[in-house]
RNA sequence: GCCGACGUAGCUCAGGGGUAGAGCAACUGAUUCGUAAUCAGUAGGUCCGCGGUUCAAAUCCGCGCGUCGGCACCA
């Protein structure tokens, strides 16, 4: 007798085991035919699979939240399997799926090209309208490395090996193609459906360690449905029209060119939004008692030896000669710099915390496929600082700065944030019983602040714990600004001392710390998640002041003139175009706010206000919309 | 840095061993118009750079630079 327990709590009972799809054909035909898989006890098994012991059993069909993982992980079998077949030779790795779709990884002399792509995707469609059953077989372990390397499948033989010695050896075969696989797996491959699409060809290294053999990545996407899969596409369009680095062009804020490869030109109306994020940070840091400072762009090397970074970070570091072939670095880091400054006259503890903060332009060179944007760049501003403070204090240090970070972002538009936090890594400095404080410090402010975090373990910086802190954006995307590392060895390496409540002298701890990052990577991510549509006090152009006919023109002078003196960034425009063709201009351009004047409102010494994007406009006395945008244009910490 | 693709007008892109092409933008002129494209005309090019092959190279070959997509990297 088993007894099968359905998630409604209701109980079938069978004489003899019964295969999963039996078990789902004696629920019903509709559910036979739409069963995929089944979760046996919490885990998820192959419809074929044997129920011989009472269990909790649900059938998973397409609409199971986890079954486009499933999908997924077929369609990227199902390539595999278009892929050997086509091109004959080629080995098979690793292919999962990831969001959003699959991958996986081959390895070929010969590169794929974008035409293959095409070919391997008809291929794929044929395997599915086959139908081949997909079925599961158990092997014998030497047996499967053998067979393996007999192949000359020798990325799978490998993997096999690396396998713990009683691990099943599970292979999946599908018509004449099989592949080892932890599973579970589709009944067959016309389940996957015709909702999917191979998407790009990229490389990827075995294992993900660049020393060992360059592999060639396909990607792919799949969905339940058609529709799905078309949204999808419609998302991907709509993200490349946000893309920072096309607003950035279209909205003439920056260019990059290659003679400075890595490097902004900002423009007038980039800089004027630079500056508005930098003003605003000034502002805030002011407020939370830190104080401002800036160090030198070129420091000895020997600054650099002492602090550990020739050592250390040598390799993203530019440097320059002097006269004598002295050699000078490009700062990368403000650090050593702000314990030069810490270091100058006696610090008390009277004098802790010492918030020191700087926007600091910092250069490292980036490894060049790294480069992308604003996003990652060799030339950048950050809004650094360092806390000098006693070990004591890190705990209230930490949650202070939470509580900055996370007022400051939501002042921006962000609401969601997520902590990563890394502990100890295998080579560190420091004692156990230092780090056990520092971890235990940041653990504690973090929940203080009501953050809640992941544990990155391990990925902690050789000196200290670190906080990093994730922005969500509006489409949902995941970009790494923030962060916070505890560090108790460059006070050491570079001699910064403070004399104690007892006369005797102390190593400090430093925090270093940054909220927005870079300005660069922040403005990057501030134009993709307003898709250029600024909020007014960010907006580098607030408002245009345009005409329906020349004869407003001296108006329209007067009213550019008062938004001017109100403190408002300003355009006027009364060239002697059509109204519509003008407010185009000006809405591409993401202008938030229009003020439009022709005869009428020159009479009454009023105004048109179009919001960006609005269906209809307000008529308003002048000075109304000047009060009204004045104060929609305060910052946030006005 | 590695793999692949790409580099032609300000932008988006076509072309391809023998006067360099389109749309949009720009400029000039006309149009005075009520909330997302008025009409006509004009001008615009080191076809990424450097070498090579060729009677002839934007086109073919080599090297370099850059960009894009991934991977690796992100102290």
């Amino acid at each position: 007798m088993v007894a099968l327990t359905l998630p409604d709590g209701s109980v079938r009972t069978f004489d003899k085991p019964v295969s999963g799809a039996e078990f789902a054909a004696s629920i019903g035909p509709g559910l036979a035919k739409a069963a995929i898989a089944l979760i046996v006890d919490g885990t998820q098994r192959d419809l074929s699979h044997v129920l011989d012991r009472d269990a909790t059993v649900a059938i998973m069909t397409r609409d199971h939240e986890d079954a486009l993982d499933l999908l997924r992980h077929d369609a990227a079998h199902i390539m595999a399997e278009a892929v050997q077949e086509l091109y004959p030779g080629t080995q098979v790795t690793f292919g999962p799926s990831i969001e959003d779709g699959f991958y996986y990884d081959f390895y070929r002399e010969q590169p794929f090209t974008p035409e293959d792509l095409e070919r391997i995707e008809a291929r794929m469609r044929e395997i599915v309208d086959r139908n081949e059953t997909i079925a599961r077989e158990v092997w014998d372990r030497d047996e499967a490395i053998r067979f393996f390397s007999e192949k000359g499948e020798r990325f799978k033989a490998e993997h096999i090996e690396t396998l713990p010695k009683d691990a099943d050896i599970s292979i999946y075969r599908q018509g004449a193609w099989l592949d080892l696989c932890m599973g579970p797996h589709l009944p067959s491959t016309g389940k996957l459906g015709k909702a999917f699409k191979l998407m790009k060809l990229a490389g990827a290294y075995w294992r993900g360690d660049a020393r060992n053999s360059q592999l060639q990545r396909i990607y792919g996407t799949a969905w339940r449905t058609e529709k799905e899969l078309a949204a999808h596409l419609t998302r991907l369009e709509e993200a490349e029209k946000r893309d920072h680095r096309r607003l950035g062009r279209e909205m003439d804020l920056f260019h990059i060119q290659e003679e400075a490869a890595g490097s902004i030109f900002w423009h007038r109306k980039g800089w004027t939004l630079y500056r508005a994020c930098q003003d605003y940070m000034r502002r805030r840091l002011e407020a939370a008692d830190y104080v401002e400072v800036k160090t030198p762009q070129l420091i000895d090397r020997a600054l650099w030896e002492k602090s550990g970074h020739w050592e250390k970070f040598r390799e993203n570091m530019f440097t320059a000669q002097d006269e004598n072939d002295k050699i000078l670095a490009l700062k990368p880091m403000n650090c050593p710099g702000h314990v030069q400054i810490f270091r100058q006259g006696i610090k008390s503890y009277r004098d802790l915390p010492l918030r020191m903060a700087e926007f600091g332009a910092c250069h490292r060179n980036e490894p060049s496929g790294a480069l992308h944007g604003l996003m990652r760049v060799r030339a950048f501003t950050q809004d650094d600082a360092h806390i000098f403070c006693t070990e004591d204090q890190i705990t209230s240090e930490t949650e202070a700065f939470c509580g900055l970070l996370l007022s400051i972002y939501r002042d921006f538009g962000f609401e969601d944030v997520r902590v990563k936090f890394s502990d100890r890594p295998a080579v560190r400095a420091g004692s156990d019983a230092v780090w056990d404080k520092a971890e235990a410090a940041l653990k504690e402010a973090t929940q203080a602040a009501g953050l809640d975090y992941t544990l990155n373990p391990g990925e902690g910086a050789f000196y200290g714990p670190k906080l990093e802190f994730v922005l969500r954006d509006t489409i949902g995307r995941e970009w790494q600004c923030g962060t916070l590392q505890v560090d108790f060895v460059l006070p050491e390496r570079l001699d910064a001392t403070y004399v104690g409540e007892d006369g005797v002298k102390h190593r400090p701890v430093m925090l270093h710390r940054a909220i927005l990052g870079s300005f660069e990577r922040f403005i990057g991510v501030l134009i993709e998640h307003y898709a250029g549509r600024f909020p007014l006090w960010l907006a580098p152009v607030q408002v245009v002041v345009t005409t329906i006919t020349s004869e407003a023109d001296g108006y329209a002078a007067e009213v550019h003139a008062a938004l001017g003196a109100a403190g408002l960034r300003a355009e006027l425009d009364v060239r002697p175009e059509k109204i519509n063709y003008k407010v185009r201009e000006h809405s591409l351009a993401k202008v938030p706010a229009m003020l439009i004047v022709g005869a009428r409102e020159a009479e009454s010494k009023s105004v048109a206000l179009r919001r960006l994007g609005g269906k209809d406009q307000e008529i308003l006395a002048l000075d109304e919309a000047i009060h009204t945008l004045t104060s929609e244009a305060a910052p946030p910490d006005a």
